[in-house]
DNA sequence: CATTTATGATAGTATTACTATTATATTTGC
DNA sequence: GCAAATATAATAGTAATACTATCATAAATG
C-alpha cells in the first residue's frame, strides 16, 4: 500500500475551474453550497443565477471560479473520486490478503456515505447522492472525448485501475478486471437510486446491505476467488 | 414462451404523448428527426426549435405531440425498451433450455444493435446509441418518482422481471435477480460509452465482444450455473 | 360540401447562460 | 499605514431556450 499512500493527494485537476475554490471563503462557500442546492433541486435546475442567490453573491462571481455548472458537477466528481481513493488508500493500509484488500475496497466504494464531517465545506453524505444521481451527465455528453484529452477523469480512471490490480493480483488471468470494477462502481450507484425510486429493478434483503453484499459476492465469483472469512 | 408472446405488444405508455406520434405522418417524422437529431447533437443541445426547422415543421407543433423533450426522451426509451422485450420474446421461443434462454437474453441484451429497417421510421442502430448515452437523463430527475407513479418505466421493470423470473427458473435460491440483471443491462451500456470514450475504464479482448463475453460470464457465475454449450 | 381537426406562421414571455462594465471592497507588499 | 493590485458586487445586456397563445390555412371526415 505504500505506492498509494505517497501517490496520494486529495487534488481535482486545475483546469476544471478558471479559479481554484478552496483558494478563498466564497470559492469554497461556491461549492458548499451548490452541493446543497443540486441536492435539492436536482441538477437540472440548478443554475449560477439561484446559488448566487443563495449564498447572497453575485451570478457573475461564480462564473469567475467555474465555466459553467457542467465543469463545477466535474469539479465535484473529480473531488469525490479523489476522497474515495484517499478512503481506499488508508482503508486497506496493512491489510496483506489481496481478498481481504478487494472486500474491503468494495465495501468502500459501494457502502451508503454518511457524513463524517472530516472537511468543513463539503458534505459527504450529500455529495454522494449528487454522484449517484448526476455524475453521468458530467460525461455523458458531447464533450467527454474533449474533456478526457484534458484529463479531467484521471481520478476515475486511476481509482478503476488500482482496484483492478488488487483484482490481477488475486488472479493474473482474469480478463475483465477494469470492466468489474467500473460496473461495480456505476452499478452499485443506479442500485441505489432504484432503490429509492425505482425498487422493482432491484432487490431488498432483511438484515444485510444487499447492495453491497450483491457487490461483494458477483466481484469474487467473476474472478474466481473465495471471500475471505474475516 | 407462451405468455411473453402473446401478452406482447409494442406500444409505449399513452402519457407520455399527447397525440400518438404513431398516428400521424408529422408525428413519425417528430420521432425519426429526433432520433438524428439527439444522436447528432446530444440531448442537452436538443431543442424542439432545431427539430422543427430539421423537419421543416413548427415548433408549436411539436408541442402538441410531446410536453417537451423529456417527455420525448422517454417515448423513444420506452419504444426501445418495448422493442427490446418483442425481440426477446422471439428470440427465447422454443427453447425450453433456461440456461439457453438465459444465454441468449443477455446476448439480446448486451450486443451491439445493427440498423435492421424493421421498423419505417425508427433507426435502431442510431436508437441503441441514445439509449446507451441518455436514457439514465430520462430517469434520473426529480420527477422520477412522478414518472414512475404514472407507469413511464414500466416497459423497462417489465423486461427486468422477465429475465429475472429466468433466473430464478435456474437457481430458485438466488437473491438478486432484480439487481444482477439490472446491473448487467446498465453495465453493459456503460460499457459500450467507455469503449468508445473512455478505454481505460474497460478491457478490450481480442477476437470476442468483450462485452457480451464479459456480461454472459458474470452473470452465469454469479446464479452458480453452468452456460449452455451451445 | 361543411365542419371538424391538424398544421403552420408569427409573436410573446420568463428564464437561462452567459459577458461586459463599472464601482466598491479587501488584501498585499512596501 | 497607504498605494496598488486584486477580488467581489451591482447592474445591465444579449442570444438562446422552453415554452404558450392566437389566428390563419390546409387536410381529412362524415
Amino acid at each position: 500500500m505504500q505506492d498509494l499512500f505517497t501517490s496520494f493527494s486529495l487534488q481535482v485537476n486545475n483546469r476544471v475551474y478558471i479559479k481554484n475554490p478552496e483558494s478563498s471563503a466564497l470559492g469554497r462557500k461556491i461549492v458548499e453550497s451548490s452541493i446543497n442546492l443540486i441536492d435539492d433541486v436536482g441538477f437540472e435546475a440548478f443554475t449560477f443565477r439561484k446559488l448566487g442567490l443563495e449564498i447572497h453573491s453575485n451570478e457573475a462571481s461564480i462564473y469567475r471560479y467555474f465555466e459553467g455548472k457542467y465543469k463545477l458537477l466535474l469539479y465535484l466528481t473529480s473531488w469525490y473520486w479523489s476522497w474515495m481513493e484517499y478512503r481506499i488508500a488508508f482503508g486497506l493500509a496493512n491489510i496483506p490478503a489481496p481478498e481481504e484488500r478487494l472486500d474491503k475496497a468494495i465495501k468502500l466504494l459501494t457502502e451508503n456515505i454518511e457524513l463524517d464531517g472530516s472537511f468543513e465545506h463539503i458534505n459527504e453524505y450529500k455529495l454522494n447522492k449528487i454522484v449517484i444521481a448526476e455524475s453521468s451527465k458530467s460525461y455523458m455528453t458531447k464533450e467527454v472525448d474533449q474533456n478526457n484529452k484534458e484529463g479531467f477523469f484521471a481520478g476515475y480512471k486511476q481509482l478503476v485501475g488500482r482496484v483492478s490490480d488488487i483484482i490481477l493480483e488475486i488472479n493474473p488471468t482474469y480478463k475483465y478486471p477494469h470492466m468489474l470494477i467500473s460496473t461495480i462502481i456505476e452499478g452499485a450507484h443506479h442500485q441505489r437510486f432504484f432503490a429509492q425510486h425505482l425498487p422493482r429493478l432491484t432487490d431488498a434483503v432483511n438484515g444485510e446491505d444487499a447492495i453491497i453484499e450483491f457487490s461483494k459476492e458477483a466481484t469474487f465469483k467473476a474472478i474466481g476467488a473465495k471471500r475471505s472469512t474475516k
